[in-house]
DNA sequence: CGAAGATAATTGACACTTCAAGTATTCGGC
DNA sequence: GCCGAATACTTGAAGTGTCAATTATCTTCG
């Protein structure tokens, strides 16, 4: 369709169909973008819940705290709070009250830096390890059974385009 | 797989084989399952986060309190609290206070189903009409923008795929 | 009819989250 | 050395989110 550019010499008419043609795409790609976006959403969203209620009655724990838990179990020398910031997608402000209650709780420890005193290098204690990976292998199980209706393939499958949506987004 | 019983009766061997296969592949869908489950998050999150600032910084509003007045637009005749609830993914408690906040910027009403006391009716008002109006199509072009990266036989793809899992999930 | 149980919405306590403003420290020129 | 800019973190206010308890209304069935 829209190859009667040729034609138009010869109307000497405006030619609306090409202009439809390309606002039909344009609203289909709407649609389609749309769609795509708020089915992304929605099995976020219900993962994240389901995880957070086992975290919760398994463990009396939150999906934040595991989530900080894990950035630092990666980390064996310890991160600063700018740097478990930036890993775990949210502002400087939160990770300070997150880490707070994680201390509070003896599970991670600030330890000063030497060689620059504004920073704070953020490590889980021997308890915090302890409990990570009773939780961490419970975790991991979860996702599992998640995503167990998918076969491996259709889960590389969706690796692989949401790699190119996140190096798309992220540029 | 374990179609060797069969042969069984030939070797009179323990067969080793289809037992480590299924380790690995246990241990590789662990990684994959995993890894699929952070990319999906973090593809959420970047995604969320565009969208918040967008809404902050263009519309001076939230993302929740956009996503019920979306809920909202596509059920002229109104919805109950427990409707809105269900359809966000959000606890009954947290729509009361977002509907509030609405409520009191004049964009929603709440109305009385003279059928059933308990329930509450929520509709948009005329100027909520109009603002959602305006924020919703500059929303669809921050999609189509996100997800630009993407061919449409992809988008399509990943609906499928997401389809599949959200199914699984659901049940 | 009338009490028991189910359903709809709100409330309060607490946790998480962003943003903007504030404090402390380090870095880069002069 | 010192001053301004940049960096690291904390704080406080407001909004979002859960859960459990409460209130109000409807429904059921004896």
């Amino acid at each position: 369709m829209a190859k009667e550019a040729a034609k138009d010499r010869a109307t000497l008419k405006a030619v609306p169909a090409p202009t439809v043609d390309a606002e039909t795409r344009v609203h289909d790609d709407h649609h389609v973008s749309l769609r795509l976006w708020l089915r992304i959403l929605s099995c976020t969203n219900q993962i994240e819940n389901r995880i957070r209620q086992n975290l919760q009655s398994r463990f009396n724990t939150t999906l934040p705290r595991f989530d900080l838990m894990a950035q630092l179990e990666r980390a064996p020398e310890g991160l600063k709070m700018s740097e478990l910031s930036q890993r775990m997608m949210v502002t400087g402000g939160n990770v300070t009250g997150i880490t707070d209650g994680l201390e509070k709780e003896g599970l991670v420890v600030r330890e000063v830096d030497p060689a620059d005193r504004r920073v704070f290098r953020v490590k889980l204690t021997p308890e915090g390890q302890r409990q990570f990976q009773r939780m961490a292998s419970e975790h991991e199980q979860w996702i599992i059974d998640l995503f167990g209706s998918l076969s491996q393939k259709q889960k590389k499958q969706l690796v692989e385009l949401l790699g190119e949506l996140k190096s798309h987004i992220t540029a």
